[in-house]
DNA sequence: TTCAAATAGTACGTATGCGAAATAAAAGCC
DNA sequence: GGCTTTTATTTCGCATACGTACTATTTGAA
């Protein structure tokens, strides 16, 4: 009986540990999903970086591209709210791109607190270099994916985000 | 039929808009998968830094911490292979957690070129603190996903990630 | 109409993050 | 043993990123 007890207790040791091990693993950096999706985010950025520096460009460069490409002239707030940055971040990215020579600053006639940002020729002419190189990237991070592997990711980043938001 | 033909030719436009819509909205920035995966990525770093923001620490204190929790006195190398950061971001986080009173560097006496990194007592009583906030973090961020969208989103995660590693 | 509140943008300080160069110590090779 | 190579870390310059504070402008309410 005492045997038993002490089989038992070890049992219930050893369960205990597993568990704990378990659940540090999944909460625990780095192996927690938070750090993970970080990771995640650092690899693309790094990529990207790599192929966009022979261009004089940075990640954040293309990702204000983007906007200008589907809307030009748009105020630094409106950025700001597409990209969900924080206005003093984009300051300093405006900054070394108008220097770039990828866009111009221009304050609204109507509204003189306002600056508008309209692309300048070499801004619109990357509209056809950059989104190929967009789409390898994704296609690597996505090797191996089928289709509804795919809308499920994005679904569930998705949400997570919204959850957040 | 001339009526038909321009009709089809009308369709065929309209589909081929639309096609280029879709496309664009999935490459490019701001409804990139890439771009969500990174904005997914602040949002919990933004939220994980206002929490401990009242504690005085990081979100990268937390996980520099982590590692220690599960293996004190590790080399700066070993954290960074860890949590794969390079070494000159982990320098300056190592100034700033000393200078906090959380960690205390030490030359290995065997091999000299090597820093290791030992937790201070205020580091150690952190881990009864921290992980709850990491916790629910990470609930919030998952609230509405059952068991099985769980581990499927951790298991596309670790395949992007490992695409691109 | 005048003045308080709201809005748009910039400036600043701090904390990541990266790559490249510098420094120091250890290992390997002849 | 001396010499090159490798390894471990720091330093530096640059580019995000955030919150706070500040300026200029516009709006709205008394």
């Amino acid at each position: 009986m005492i045997i038993l007890r002490t089989l038992s207790f070890l049992t219930m040791l050893i369960e205990s540990i597993n568990f704990n091990i378990d659940r540090d693993r999944q909460v625990l950096a780095p192996h927690s999903i938070g750090y993970r999706i970080k990771i995640l985010s650092q690899l693309l950025g790094r990529n990207f970086q790599e192929q966009l520096e022979p261009l004089g460009l940075t990640p954040f460069h293309w990702v204000v591209l983007c906007c200008l490409w589907s809307e030009d002239g748009l105020a630094t707030s409106a950025i700001g709210d597409k990209l969900q940055q924080v206005g003093g971040t984009l300051t300093g990215v405006l900054d070394r791109m108008e220097k770039r020579g990828l866009i111009r600053r221009e304050r609204d006639k109507s509204d003189r607190r306002k600056v508008r940002i309209w692309l300048t020729d070499t801004g619109k002419e990357l509209e056809t270099v950059l989104p190929p190189i967009a789409l390898d990237l994704r296609e690597q991070a996505m090797a191996g994916f089928d289709e509804p592997e795919r809308k499920q990711f994005s679904q569930l980043i998705d949400r997570a985000i919204s959850n957040l938001s």
